[in-house]
DNA sequence: GAAATAAGTTAGTGCGTACTAACTTATTGT
DNA sequence: ACAATAAGTTAGTACGCACTAACTTATTTC
């Protein structure tokens, strides 16, 4: 509650150095650091159409941003081949996502809110609070070092859990997983995965496949449930030794 | 807890009708209308020049802005004579400035924020705060009336109270008075404020003023205080009657 | 390995929002 | 009343960030 550091997005001390510094993204040129963040996490450079995608705009928008971020120092563009993140566009980009799932705890916690319902109201507060605010939501709440859906939150020096995780789509027949987290984009989904009994921290046991793409059977606790292949990829476990009883 | 209204700002629904409706007004025309709204409380029309210093932006992008405004319905302007809010957009600054102050109220409340010290967060969480996050905050507070600063706090309707107070400025000598408010604007002058103990609720007499924007002496509670012009003229009271003791 | 297809880029456009410079209208002081 | 000054506007420019259309480079497939 003592040291606070001084407004980061105020941008008017200048200290004329050559790096052109930190100068305010923009809330676009925020969002294109995430899902290039989040790309990459697949394994690749973020390919210009998948950001395109992700941010539901044209390509020809995307390849002129990323030269932009270049510019800025924020990414590195292989024409034809994608982007990366460099060192700082991804601190800036993991301060973003330590925002948005501070500020989705922080809703469900204090404010009500369902988890299912929290997405899109922290995609917009992420770009608005200071780091402040979110060390102080963060304090309210006891430091939690993951959201409402499972998912890590990165430390401000941005310091995050990168394990990857697999889906119950990449679980072999017969596994025991618990699940860990799931992705927090689409409310409807989310409603029914917790209306099934598939949220963090419950067991299930893989029952059978359908091939392409078909319905996956799976016990969740004692209940039997069958489940497609898209509600499927949205949730991420670890995997249990099969001995676990 | 149950009937929260749809996005108001995603416009994504079309409903073609003649009257080009609220179509999600940018960070800068909401910026607009506020101080539009602020500087008409005044009385007259907000004149260009005011608003251009409000925004601390040229004279000439105002003109440019306002026309566009126009063209939205939300203002009137009178050519060389100021711009007056149309009933929308008196109703989006008042949204706007009801956000503000719940969102003030909220931040020292819940989050431990200095009352001295949260416009400025306020300023920029307003125009990413949904109206169902600031109804949640409402309710968490007790939907209070008035914001840390004493200031009243519009209904969702766009309902305020707008008695226009006079400051510790426009006291005559000799008079008593009870603060009821003061300006969010600058941090520095509301520190020096509170620990002169010159807050809401405090009463004071006025002693006497010097002419020419001279110091102005006062008693607060049995202390006896002297202040300048610009710190008398951001503190708003109400009269008491002489014989009050 | 050449043709077909997919992915990516450039060029040109438009809108929002700022700027400066130059001009016009309103107000004020003598 | 008229010159000086203040206030406001237009014109032209720039940048961010989106778009479509047309072109280029990669990848896939026969």
């Amino acid at each position: 509650m003592s040291t606070r550091a001084t407004d980061e997005r105020s941008g008017a001390r200048s200290s004329h150095r050559a790096v052109p510094r930190e100068k305010a993204l923009t809330r676009q040129a925020e969002d294109y650091l995430k899902v290039i963040y989040e790309i990459e996490q697949g394994g690749s450079p973020a390919a210009t159409t998948d950001i395109a995608e992700q941010l539901g705009i044209a390509a020809a928008s995307v390849s002129g941003m990323l030269q932009r971020l270049a510019r800025l120092g924020l990414v590195k563009v292989e024409r034809y081949r994608g982007a990366r993140l460099s060192a700082s566009g991804r601190l800036i980009a993991l301060q973003l996502i330590r925002r948005h799932r501070i500020i989705e705890s922080f809703l469900v916690t204090k404010l009500g809110y369902g988890w299912d319902d929290v997405h899109e109201e922290a995609e917009r507060l992420e770009h608005a609070a200071s780091a402040d605010l979110v060390d102080r939501m963060a304090d309210a709440l006891g430091n939690p070092t993951a959201d409402p859906h499972g998912a890590p939150i990165p430390t401000a020096a941005g310091r995050v859990d990168e394990r990857r995780l697999s889906s119950i789509a990449d679980l072999p027949v017969g596994a025991r997983a618990r699940v860990v987290r799931m992705s927090d984009r689409d409310p409807e989904l989310l409603r029914y995965l917790k209306k099934r009994g598939i949220v963090p921290g419950a067991t299930l046991r893989l029952l059978e496949r359908e091939p392409f793409d078909g319905p996956i059977s799976l016990t969740v606790g004692r209940a039997k449930q069958s489940i497609g292949a898209t509600a499927a990829a949205a949730v991420y476990v670890e995997k249990l030794a099969r001995t676990d009883r």
